[in-house]
DNA sequence: ACAGTTTATCATATAATCATGATCAACGCA
DNA sequence: TGCGTTGATCATGATTATATGATAAACTGT
């Protein structure tokens, strides 16, 4: 696994509440159901990516959690930085001083590889992803379309 | 981090073991003294490779570590993979049934990553690490021929 | 003020990872 | 045979990741 549990929990939740029509507050419960992810677990990342400045919360009636920022403007290294230490290790060999200029064995092959990976993260953005599952929506929708004027 | 300590530890013992250039075993205290690593912990490291046939183990003196295949016909992958269930979850947010044909909303995109990691981890071998130690030694000691020579 | 809802936090549990030290068992050699 | 060397294994512990359940604190609407 490329990424912890936690990350993983963390990118869904996110993506779960960002896919909220009204861009109003969606409980805790609410996201945990959806995306079947343990209730208390979830509320404390959660609320680390509310100090995070992710999301914002707010409690009692009408609270929950929603974007701090428009889904345009979150990329999923933000969301996994308050869990991952990404982008702290990235010589593959564990070399403290691995770099172009002092390489490790496997620095120059490694390289390119952890720098799409870390690419991947900070340029793709909520949005990004909300923009797939609009396609695929449509995609169903248009399958249920079909199906239901047929009938 | 993108791979466990545990495998940075055995991907680093391995490459020390096959820089041994007689091809004969190594104490296992002189690859944790070489490599720094816990030396019961990379014990025990060293043994599972042994069972995973990339490596042979020998008790008493003269025993040791070896390569069990000469280093071309041993990829990190193979290293890896006793320590890491390394490509059993492909899919960044955790669908089961992620794939081209039911794809999540990461999947176009994480695709070209995963896959790269992979295929670094299949296609380089520890003799290819080794080749870039041994030019990295050629320029060094290139470098002292010089200076010595000028001294 | 009060009742109900919701997040925040506390206390705790479980498993995996990472690690240490002691002892056991095999092996080579005198 | 017996001694010293070496890996193998056992017992244990620390730390982190991954949770669970109970309680506290904040907020809304009446």
């Amino acid at each position: 696994m490329l990424v912890s549990q936690t990350v993983e929990y963390a990118l869904r939740a996110v993506l779960q509440i960002a896919r909220d029509p009204d861009g109003s507050s969606v409980r805790v419960g609410d996201i945990a159901d959806a995306i079947d992810v343990p209730r208390n677990y979830l509320s404390k990342i959660l609320h680390r990516l509310a100090r995070a400045r992710i999301l914002e919360s707010a409690r009692g009636p009408t609270g929950g959690f929603k974007l701090a920022r428009p889904p345009e403007e979150i990329t999923l290294a933000q969301v996994a930085a308050p869990f991952a230490p990404m982008g702290e290790r990235t010589c593959l060999l564990g070399q403290p001083a691995c770099g172009d200029d002092r390489p490790c064995a496997a620095h120059s092959r490694w390289k390119l590889v952890a720098q799409q990976a870390e690419e991947f993260f900070n340029r793709t953005t909520v949005a990004d992803l909300l923009a797939h599952g609009a396609s695929t929506e449509a995609k169903r929708a248009g399958r249920r379309r079909r199906a239901t004027t047929s009938a």
